[in-house]
DNA sequence: TAGATTGTTAATCGATTAACAATC
DNA sequence: TAGATTGTTAATCGATTAACAATC
């Protein structure tokens, strides 16, 4: 690694050899104050980055990188700032660079090994999921409690007793576990996994879990993203309804059927498919291959 | 459904008749400024107020919601309200009553019907995901190119063949399309669900998809959540290593090993199991039944 | 130097929070 | 009426955005 400038200075102990008298309160640990948002987004900017660098892309604007992240130019210049300075004025970053850069400050630089409790049907498509793997996170252990699974293998792990979490944990030295449960038994594993000392949780139980405050536990809800789904649904139904009734008011009154049953009807309306609107959107498909 | 107010006015396309001035301006369709974060939320407290219709709960206060949800009540309150007034000063909110104002404002009073286009490791356990059903999700069309895959029954559905989606969403009217194929065929498949007529796509592949703004396509990236986690735990590990560094100065200078391998190696060592921090946590469990 | 693009500023926008008036 | 709790306000906080000075 070639340090351009005299250290990053965003991570690491040692006060940071910055210029400006900016951060100067709480200096010791700057990454602190990076906001969720921006730690969402250069995960972001490290997937299009990877793939950059796959392609053999040496340097990238942050014009450019912001399109294919799909975010304004400015909003990636701000996140990226937080990471102290990154590129080069007048000629953009090293892509390579910039990656490396973010996946230290990610902490994913040292990889992750990573438990899940839970074999069923999710459990199963987490555990054999390429994108974790490609993404530096390795599988180290799977646990389930029900006999017929226990023992079996599953994406080349045998499945242990989750009985033997807290010994087991010991051996593999796990960073991050993943919990895929069933919504009764979550808040028991959360414990356990605490005790044997995890401190990052995953969690796909819709139930808020309890945990100490030194351990991060995110959750996952599948179905609260379809839930925003409806509602954006839901609300684009009533906009055309409502765009409907004032514009075309002077021609047919009410040209769907079911009115009676309220507004809601709507939402089923909106779903009709083919006609006049699906004619414009097959122009703007481009190609069949995915394209950044 | 006993309708103690006289109309509850945020839905629906005629003027609703609020005491005061407000949201007057853009009244035609008040559920747009709806705050995505405040959406979010309304899912997580139907879930939690249908727990309380299951368990006979007639009357919550917003103090005792708001703890089930994991949230202040000050923010419920305020994200309550966009919905207009659903509670009684003094008394409470009608549990049952709550659960349909919000299911009827995220659109899920009528139900979704689902397809879903890939049946590999992740759609198999999607479309045996119990909690979409649970919610309102009916899964009615699963689709896969893959000729091994195709023809075979997968949680009571036959798969069919991706090249039929087009005349199977016509036959099927879904309102819902989940895209769980592997990365390089997701633009593709996205570009035929908006041919077919689709408004909301719930992609679970990294790649950013390119749809009509009249398209509602939402992206769950598992390994984003990984690498948010791992953040957090790199930020733990850096803030306790500095901690450690200023407090513990005059003793021992550097308890950890591997510390010439830089500041990175903290990530590691805030891993490791079972010694004084574990401790306390165990006290903090409480019995193994999920309790909110 | 001229051209280009970053990193940073300051203004805007939106969301959270606490406090309280309205009112059951 | 007195007690309780909602719905709303206004202040605070944080994130986004556009513009531009710094500088390669």
């Amino acid at each position: 690694m070639t340090e351009q400038h005299p250290a990053p200075g965003v991570r690491g102990v040692s006060a940071a050899p910055r210029s400006d008298g900016l951060h100067s309160t709480k200096s010791l640990h700057a990454a602190k104050d990076i906001p969720q948002a921006t730690v969402s987004r250069l995960a972001t900017y490290l997937r299009v980055l990877s793939v950059m660098v796959d392609e053999g892309t040496l340097i990238v604007s942050s014009e450019e990188l912001a399109a294919a992240a799909g975010v304004g130019s400015a909003k990636l210049r701000k996140d990226l700032s937080f990471l102290g300075p990154n590129g080069v004025r007048g000629v953009g970053y090293d892509v390579s660079r910039l990656r490396d850069r973010i996946e230290t400050a990610l902490g994913l630089d040292q990889g992750h090994r990573v438990v899940l409790v839970g074999v069923g049907n999710l459990g199963r498509a987490l555990a054999g999921y390429g994108g974790f793997g490609r993404r530096g996170f390795a599988m180290v252990g799977l646990f389930d409690t029900a006999p017929g699974v226990v023992g079996t293998v599953v994406s080349e792990l045998e499945v242990r007793d989750a009985g033997a979490l807290l010994a087991a944990c010991i051996e593999l030295q796990p960073t991050i576990a993943v919990i895929a449960v069933p919504d009764e038994a979550a808040q028991n594993v959360c414990d356990r996994l605490v005790e044997a000392g995890l401190r990052c949780i995953l969690s796909f139980t819709p139930v808020e879990l309890e945990a100490p405050d030194h351990v991060e536990v995110r959750r996952v809800d599948l179905a609260v993203e379809m839930q925003m789904l409806s509602f954006r649904s839901a609300r684009n139904a009533e906009i055309v309804d409502a765009e409907a009734a004032t514009a075309n008011q002077s021609r047919v009154p009410s040209t769907r059927l079911g009115r009676s049953r309220g507004p809601r009807s709507a939402a089923t309306a909106a779903s009709a498919p083919a006609q006049g609107t699906v004619a414009n959107t097959t122009t703007n498909s481009k190609g069949s291959v995915v394209r950044q």
